[in-house]
Parts: structure tokens; sequence; C-alpha cells
RNA sequence: GCGUCGGUGGCAGAGUGGUCAAUUGCACUUGGCUGUAAACCAAGCGCCCUUGCGGCUACGGAGGUUCGAAUCCUCCCCGGCGCA
């Protein structure tokens, strides 16, 4: 029987663990690296998926635990699948929710991140997280080895989270390619906290595999990948990757946090230790430096809420960098918001316009800005693929890197 | 003209003797956002100063009462409403 999800690397880049590649699903191929593009409640928040096709987009990510939530998955297994469902006749995924476990329960109320603060020394850190365990009132998620209980952040009810909870709801979902149920934790988690925390969704990773394997109908239409944890310290990480690669997954997800400091050499040490032929997703993470960086370290797929999210909140990614379009300096620069971009926005909209559009906070802001940073980001990606087909990818990621910032 | 109510920071609108440079909302300015709790959140928003339980000027105008006034009194100016 064919695997449901393939991949295979078409082209390494010299010295590097830089590769191009191609995944399939039945929905289609993905050629990689690539963007995905997050659609967390079944749609990629204010985009049409005719609108996703000229921005470039290849491959939706979806949520189990939002879905599950709204919509209901047995509405959306009627609806013929995540797909169908929302009009995208294209490959999807569905995070399995291990995420919220981190932003509905440590993270819940506060400014954490993914990322650990920069300018936050190691100590302060553990400090913040303790005091925050010890005042954890108010967080929706709750931790213990057999799954999670989570509080719905729209009307405080009570729902439990297992691993193979998290697979039924993700099979009714039917998205191409499923994530394993883990759990995602706080930057500022401590070592022996993030040792056991990782243990855990190793064991999670089992049980979601097992309850995948159990299901041989959704085992033929989709693939399933397992999730690095361990924080950002080295040993669990390689101990993860090491552990995982003897599970068999489809491809593997390198989740949780990291220091933005260490990224780079922790993803290199994870993505050695993972299979070859097996796709990577290093979930949740996706500004155009980071990109790079993972790219340079072997990762094949990025999601990010950033373009979507910034798009709405009025910040565009620009071949110079960032810019807040809110910004009073733009009220009469009647220029693109790029001039080098070839997205449609760029083509028809000007800076002075989508001010406008934001001042006076009509939805076509958002939905011109998202568009763009979509079509940034994805295109990104595929210029970062082409760049490592021609051999140039080292060049490219200079003269980028030097220009943007 | 008489009576009456009212004039507060860009706007709306609190405050009605000290704790008021003045609640709040809007507007404005800036910052943040990395597997979406987020079309969101935070900070600032009289002037001066790096700072501060800092200095100065302020609640229509001018005087006054008081240790102290946006708040009380007098006159003036302006506006709404009613009666002529």
């Amino acid at each position: 029987m064919k695997a449901p999800v393939s991949f295979h690397v078409e082209q390494r880049f010299k010295n590097s663990l830089a590769r191009a590649g191609v995944l399939d699903t039945l929905h289609g191929r993905v050629e990689t690296p690539a963007f995905v593009a997050v659609g967390t409640k079944a749609t990629v928040k204010g985009i049409t998926p005719e609108a996703l096709t000229p921005i470039g987009t290849q491959i939706l990510i979806a949520n189990a635990y939002h879905l599950y939530l709204e919509a209901g998955e047995e509405v959306i297994r009627k609806g013929g699948g995540l797909a169908a469902f929302m009009g995208w006749n294209a490959p999807t995924m569905t995070d399995s929710g291990g995420f919220q476990v981190f932003s509905l329960g440590v993270g819940f109320g506060k400014k954490l991140s993914k990322f650990l603060p920069e300018q936050a020394s190691h100590e302060e850190a553990v400090a913040v997280f303790d005091e925050d365990l010890a005042t954890s009132h108010g967080k929706l998620a709750v931790v213990d080895e057999e799954g999670v209980s989570f509080t719905s952040h729209l009307d405080g009810s009570l729902h439990r989270f297992t691993p193979e909870r998290s697979i039924e709801i993700q099979h009714a979902i039917g998205a191409d390619i499923m994530f394993a149920f883990d759990e995602c934790t706080a930057p500022t988690a401590e070592h022996s906290y993030q040792k056991e925390a990782m243990e855990r969704t190793h064991r999670w990773a089992e049980r979601s595999l097992r309850a995948h394997r159990q299901n041989l109908e959704a085992s033929a239409g989709q693939g399933l990948f397992g999730i690095v944890q361990g924080g950002r310290f080295e040993d669990l990480r390689i101990e993860s990757a090491k552990t995982l690669s003897r599970m068999e997954f489809d491809g593997y997800g390198i989740g949780g946090s990291f220091s933005k400091r260490d990224i780079i050499g922790l993803l290199e040490k994870v993505d050695r230790e993972l299979p070859e032929e097996k796709p990577r997703h290093l979930l949740g993470i996706g500004e155009p430096e980071d990109m790079f960086e993972g790219v340079s370290a072997g990762v094949d797929l990025f999601d990010c809420v950033l373009p979507t999210r910034n798009g709405r909140t009025g910040t565009l990614y620009s071949a110079q960098g960032k810019i807040n379009i809110t910004n009073a300096l733009y009220r009469e620069d009647f220029s693109p918001i790029d001039t080098e971009c070839g997205c449609s926005v760029c083509r028809d909209f000007t800076r002075a316009y989508i001010h406008h559009l934001f001042q006076s906070r009509e939805m076509l802001g958002p939905i011109l800005a998202t568009t763009h940073n979509l079509y940034f980001l994805t295109q990104l990606a595929r210029r970062i693929r082409t760049s490592i087909l021609s051999g140039s990818f080292d060049a490219f990621k200079l003269s980028f890197l030097e220009r943007y910032h």
C-alpha cells in the first residue's frame, strides 16, 4: 500500500543541511522549503482560498483544538473533511492541540511567547517561571500523564484531550498531515521540567502513532508527524530527536520554545538526528531570518501566524524590513508597500491608502496587509527553494539579510 | 430685555472647597506580536527638565472669599432653552 504522505529530497545544498524537496499528499504536492499558511479555524483569517493561489500558498495548517471547539470535528467530517469544508482544494495539516497546552496553560494571561526574551538572563527567566507557577491562577490547561484538561477559552466549559482523543479528532477533520499530541512547554521552564515534559511527549507520541494505526481507513489517507521537544536544552533536543526517529512517523515537527541565540545550533543538531528522507517542519516559526537559519539547519516546512497576525495589526514586511503602516509618516506616502514585491496589493495600492484603511478601521486594511505579508513569506520560501536548486542559496541568504533589518 | 441652565484638556463628558495636571471614552502618537485566548495588547498624550512624592501655567475672562478654588461669591463675555 502506498503511503498517503511521501517525501523525497531533490537537491542538497553543498556543505550544509539545506535541501529542496517534494512532499506528496493525496490532495497534491508541496515543494519545499515551503511556508505553510496558518488557518487555525479552517480559515486563513481574512483571505479566501481563491486569493491564496496567487499568493503561492501550497498547504495550510489548521488546529484540532479550535476546530473541535468551534465547528466540531463531526461537522467537518460530514462536510467532506477540512479541505472540502473550507473550499481549499489542496494539502492541509492539523496541529494536535499541543500548542494550546502551553498557550492556555502556563502561558495564559502572561506575556510569555515561545521565545525566551533576548535580554532576560537564565536566572531571571527561571525566577519568572517559578513565580508564575506559584500564582498560576486563571490558566486554562492542566497537564497530567494521561493528557490535558482544558477550560474552553470561549465559554469556560471543561474539556479533555489525550493523544488518542486528539488523533480521533484529527481523523475526523481529515487533513493530509496530522501532528502527534505533545506538550509545548514555556521557554522559561527549567531543565528538570523540560525533561519530564519531553519524556511524557515521547510516550504521547507512541500513543498517537498507535491510535493512528488502529484506524486503518484514516491511516490510508493521512500521515502523522511526531514532534521533537526538549526546549532550549541541547541534550534533551538530541535525545528527543533520537527517540522519535525510532518511531515510524511520516515526518517530524520541531516544536516548543527556543532562545533566539541558540536556535541555529540546536536545530542543526536535531536535524542531524532525524531521518534524512523524512520532512521536517519547524512549528510556529517564521520570521524571514528564522527561515534562512531553519533551512540552513535542514528544515523543510515552516508555519507561522506572524504574516497574518502582523498583517491584521498593521506590521508589513518589505525587503528592507518590517514597517508599521499605521505610523503617521505613511499618511502621504504614495509608493507601494515594497517596490520589489510582485503581489497584487503592491501592484494596486499605496502605503497612504493602506494607512488610511487602518486609521479608519476599514476591514480591507487587514485583508490587504495579510495578503501582502503572506505573499512575502510564501515567496521568500519559494526563492529559498529556487536558490538551493540553482546552487546559490548562500548568496541569496547573504544578499537578503544584508538589506533586511 | 427678563428668567433659567450651562461654559473643563483635539472632541464628548466626569469632577462641584484640599488626596486634581484633573476619572472615563473617542481621537492622536509610538511600541509589541513567532504550532492564533489576538481585526489584538501595551505605553504615552498641558509646557519645561535627564531625573523627581520635581518646576511652571491651567478647568470662558477679571476680581474676591479661604491656610487652600475647576469647585464658593461678584461683575463681565459667550451659548442653549423659556417668556416677552
